[in-house]
DNA sequence: TAACAATAGTACCAATTGGGACTATTTGCA
DNA sequence: TGCAAATAGTCCCAATTGGTACTATTGTTA
């Protein structure tokens, strides 16, 4: 890797720093993912968000991770053609459906949670538990917020 | 966004939330360079490169950014047709070009980099300044490992 | 030095992608 | 209530993408 012409210890690209660690913890996750269980990116997100946040339905997946509302709607009907989420209409909204994992569906995300927790520890090797729990408060504290950031500018 | 149903003050899902957190940082980003200056993601990439690290060639490009090798290509000759970089044989070996940007390409540069230093204010807005140091202080105890994280696995 | 492996970069092309149009339904409001 | 605007989701299709094969050059080994 070619050495930086910044001091690392400025606040300088930032972003940029957290955009190539994230590009470099999610490659392989995909990789082996795509690989091994023939799920694409969009299945592996739509998976976890039916998972771990509260979503039931594509609009609020899109909301979630950003990802185009075709992309979330084509996981969702490959997903569901592989047994692995049901839809079923919901009554105080007939545009929409309620989405819930199959217990198939439940299975895959097990794996594709040992995938993360596996990675999550390749990358906090370098941090003492006190800088594991002050990285991950700072992150929240970035993270939180950043679902209001505007879309320009 | 939809609640998370996990504890947030756990490590759990760190790496997920780093990845959602540098996709919402980075869409707009893109977004924007691509309408107002058409400029794609490895255009951006590549231009970043050349200017913040020691690189090259693209090769060396490949191995920071982690693209592939294609697309470095494509988005190195689309630079170069437009005057942003100029392409020099490498006398050492004449498999490789030296690349480098022309004063337009350090034009363009300084107009990508504002993008993400205004990104970078929203993002450390919510934190004081002792906080941002130590932020960045683990950001960089992560990420600089990571160039040498395991492709699979 | 001949033969073979490895590497830089490009070309090709099938598959993926995502913007935008479209349908169906719901919401806002005069 | 009726009508315009907004919203959920799907479909179409042109553009992008990235794996693979390829050329040219360099490195390695006997």
């Amino acid at each position: 890797m070619p050495a930086l012409r910044f001091d690392p210890n400025s606040l300088a690209w930032i972003g940029l720093r957290l955009t190539v660690l994230s590009t470099r913890y999610m490659g392989p996750v995909n990789a082996l993912l795509e690989h091994d269980q023939g799920l694409s990116r969009d299945d592996v997100t739509v998976t976890i968000c039916l998972s771990i946040t509260k979503a039931t339905s594509a609009q609020e997946i899109v909301r979630y991770t950003g990802r185009p509302k075709n992309s979330v709607s084509r996981a969702v009907a490959s997903l569901e053609e592989r047994g692995f989420l049901r839809r079923h209409a919901d009554e105080s909204d007939r545009r929409s459906s309620r989405l819930s994992l199959t217990a198939r569906g439940r299975r895959i995300f097990d794996r594709i949670a040992t995938c993360f927790v596996e990675r999550d520890g390749l990358m906090l090797e370098p941090l003492s538990p006190q800088e594991r729990r002050d990285f991950n408060r700072l992150l929240n504290k970035i993270a939180t917020p950043s679902a209001d950031w505007p879309e320009r500018g």
